[in-house]
Parts: structure tokens; sequence; C-alpha cells
DNA sequence: GTTCCGCATGAATCGATAG
DNA sequence: ACTATCGATTCATGCGGAA
């Protein structure tokens, strides 16, 4: 009775939809769940007290769902509260140990490009989590596929930026996302670090996402085969499932919005010919 | 009674010495406590699990001997426990807050060249915790210390160079954070993130300082003004009380080891004349 | 085909004002 | 007193149009 709906936007409330799902059916869960209190347009806008116990009963219906080998990327970042950054991610990380995760590594999204501003007491807030949970030590992992260009190539790079401001150009330098990849073909490689500088995709296109998409993309290349089933519950406008289609994976959207699935269906459309909406669970 | 030991480096336990401390004496505290089971050989090695408790009695101490409008900036990261990152820096948040501290601001430090190594299930760890506490909602902070040129300015600066430039800059590359090019610029200066980009320093062999003097000069120059007092409770080779010094400020430094202690004695009395070491409060 | 310049656009935050 | 809304502040990025 439980089928997985594969290549298919659901649009539905997440908690309802992930029931609908069989355990053990998903590799890859990657997401950027709604902030708190963030986007009130398009959720409810959840308050930071309250974050806590609206994310727990998804997160247990996402540790069902993924296979035991799987891995679980979560994008968050806390807001500030009253001048200080609020705890409701730290509780997050410790509720959800004791449903079962491990919490196995924090990445960190350096954004390039962060939201600009001044204020008496800040900086600018120029990072975000990406946390890593699984369900057993042993998860796949393909590490060989994110490896990043070195060498010759990257050291004259190092050696022409040198008199520029290090401290703001080091990013570029390390970044082995975006669009010169094909540049670096034949050269050598090392492994990445557990820190990812990418900026975020917002320019004068029709859909905005925060999300930016090479970012689904790296943690596929990492934790995924082709063929392989990739699950967002906060889908969005769909930067995770173009990611997964481009990579030769299979995903799953849930999105609540009707404006967002309208918008993840039309990128979907345009690289896949089957009809990927569904209206309800 | 209760008298500050200014410009001295005190060699005994630290919550014996700061005992000593008076009340509200301390513009900022700059930290890196020995790492959870790190450091053996040095410290006794606190596991995991008994960091907290360790280390809030500590903090209380700091919050009393910490001016109103003071920082504490908290250097630290989990280490990885049974394939897991440790909870215990989120727990030590969250008890802090439950002492009176304001959890303000979370910093990364960006390692540029971080630890060597290969795991099946990780990558190379390269960024920290600076971790921001305030006892208050307002405290001293003087943003304009810090500005770096802007992204602008930069890219067309690395578009006129000449061949002149270009050699005349190799040497000056291990200069603090956005210092040396701050002459440089004419006035275009854009406000720093609160992401920090610094290379660990292993000038020398026998002691691999994983704290670069151009942390604490960071926060020092940005939370402190000139003749503020600089306390560093586990000072380790004298990094921070080294900052403190080329910055015009006065420094404490606590550090029970006393092989740390001549180290950190021998680094100061190479920039001042006094008599800096004490063996006890 | 390049390079360059102008411009819109953000997972933001604070302080003041209003209910 | 406590919450809701609004204006001011700020900068990296990528697009379109121009030279």
């Amino acid at each position: 009775m439980l089928k997985l709906p594969i290549n298919s936007i659901i649009c539905d409330d997440c908690l309802k939809a992930l029931k609908s799902f069989p355990a053990n059916s998903v590799d890859l869960i990657v997401t950027s769940p709604p902030y708190a209190d963030a986007r009130k347009n398009e959720y409810g806008g959840i308050h930071p007290d309250k974050y806590v116990e609206w994310f727990l009963p998804i997160s247990a219906e996402l540790f069902r769902v993924l296979k035991p080998q799987g891995s679980f990327v979560l994008n968050i970042k806390e807001r500030v509260f009253k001048g200080e950054r609020h705890t409701y991610v730290l509780e997050l990380i410790m509720k959800m140990r004791e449903q079962g995760w491990l919490w196995t590594e924090e990445f960190i999204w350096h954004k390039r490009n962060c939201y600009p501003g001044k204020w008496p007491n800040r900086f600018r807030d120029a990072w975000e989590r990406c946390l890593q949970f699984n369900k057993n030590k042993k998860f796949k992992m393909f590490q060989e596929e994110v490896m990043v260009p070195t060498g010759d190539w990257a050291q004259s790079r190092l050696r022409n930026l040198s008199k520029v401001d290090k401290t703001r150009d080091e990013s570029k330098v390390n970044s082995g996302f975006g669009k010169n990849v094909s540049n670096w073909v034949g050269r050598e490689k090392a492994y990445p670090t557990n820190v990812l500088h990418m900026a975020t995709e917002c320019s004068n296109k029709s859909h905005c996402a925060t999300f930016p998409v090479s970012l689904p993309e790296w943690f596929i290349d990492l934790f995924t085969e082709a063929d392989d089933i990739i699950l967002d519950p906060f889908m969005g406008s769909g930067s995770t499932a173009l990611a997964a289609i481009q990579k030769g994976r299979k995903y799953i959207g849930i999105e609540i919005s009707q404006e967002y699935c309208l918008l993840a269906e039309d990128r979907m459309q345009k690289v896949t010919s089957q009809k990927v909406i569904k209206w309800s669970v």
C-alpha cells in the first residue's frame, strides 16, 4: 500500500506526505526547511521558541524513511532574537540524537555574497550550517566524486592573488564549485574540507532560490550513486530535485506552497518529459 | 586586597588565579581552552562527557571578572567521538546562558591550511567556532578598525596590477587580517562578515600554535581601545598576550603548564623589558 | 567574441513608532 | 510592558546593454 512517488512533486503538507512513504526507502535527504519566523509570506512563520517541537515529528518521519546507509543533510541557521543567537538549532541537534540520529558532521556553507546591512553590534552573517545526520556509523560516501583540483593551477592562481587582500579572495581560490570546473580537467586533485564556498543564486530570474543548485549537487555527488533516490521535504523552488535529475538520480519533492510547486514543476519540465506534479498524497 | 596582575603571566591553575582577581576588571577575554581529550601531554585531558562540568566554574569566574561592556571570545571546536561530533559545545553554550552570558554571535574561523589527513567517512576539519559572549546587549565594539577593502576594488586592482606590485607584495604575505592592504586602499572599504579566513601558524617546530596571532589581534582591534586589559586564562604559548602588546593593550595570561609559561615568557621578553612571569597567584 | 559598467536583488537586523 | 510594523542601512553577484 505504501508506495514511493518516484520523480514526483507532492504539493501537500510534508508530515502527512511522509507518513505515506515506506520505511528505509530513500538514499539521501537534502533540505532547507523554513527558518524560524522567516518567509512569513510563503509559510506560516514558526516562532523560534516553537521551532524544535515543530520540526521533531518531521525528523522522526525522515528517520523512518531513510535507508540505513543513507544520509540526511539539514541546511539551517539560527536567527538573532533579542540581540542573541537563538539556541533552537542547538536544541534540535540534541533532540534529534534522542530520536536515534547520529550527528556525524557539521559542514559550513560560506555564503560569499551574503545579505548586506550594518548594525551597531554585529556584522553580516555569511555562513550557514549543513548538518549531516546518519542512522548508522557506516554510511555510503564517495569522496572521490567531490575532489577539487590542486597543483600548478591553484598555485599560479594563489600567486596572482597574493597581492590582493588574501582574506577576501582565499574563498575564490579554495572554491571547488562553480562554473569553471571544466577548466580543471586533467589537473591534480585533492579532497575537499568541511567548508564549502558558494554564492547564493539571486539575480534577475523569475525564481529566486536562496539554496544554490551547487549545494545539493555537492552532497548528491558525495553521498549517492546513479539512480539513487533523493528526497527534499521542503522543496521550495526545486533546486534539490533539479540537482538530482542533472546528476542522473531520482527525486521526490514535497512542498506545501502551491506557488512554489508550480515554479518547481516549471523548472523540472524543462529537463524531463514526464508529468511531475501531484496535488496531494 | 584583590589586585589585578597587569602585564603578567601567572603560572598557576586558572580557576584559582581567577578567584584572586577583582570583579568587572578586564575589557576582553580571548581564549582557546584545551580541547576535550586533546593535548593530553600538557593538560590532564578532559573527557568529552566531563567537559561542560569542568568548564562551567571557570566561565562563572570569567563572568565575574569581565567588565559590563566587555566581550568574551571562546575559540572551541567539538571533537569526533565514536563517529559523531560530540555535543559538549552545544551544551556549554546553553549552560553558559543560564549563568547569565548572552550568546551574541558565532564567528567562523576558516583555517585555510588545516591539518592534513584522510578518513573513510569524513573530510578534513577546516573550521572552528569563535563564540562571542557578553554580559549586556550593549558592549564596546569598534567596527571601523577591522574594515576590509571591497570586492569591486580588489577586482579592479587585480586587473591593473603591474609586475612591480606583484613582486613587492610576496614578502608581506604573513601580515595580519587585512591590515597590510588597508594602507593601499583608498577609501573603498566594507565591513567584514562573521567568517574569518586565517591560516594556522606553524613557524616554530617545537610548538605548533593552533591559534594564530592574527586571530586575537582581530578581536582586540574590534572590541578594545588602547590600554585596555586583555585576559587569556588558557594562554598556551602566549599568542593572545603577544597580540595585546603589539596592539598597545595590556595583557594578563594564565597558564598551568610550566613549559608553556617559559615559552610564553620567552616570546614576551622580546617585546617588553619588564619581568613578566609570576610562579603562582 | 571580449570587457566594462550600471542596476536590481537578496533566509538580515536594529531602533523607533504605533497599537 | 509587550508585540507588530516600517524605514534605514549595506554589498557580492550576475544579468543586460554598450563600447
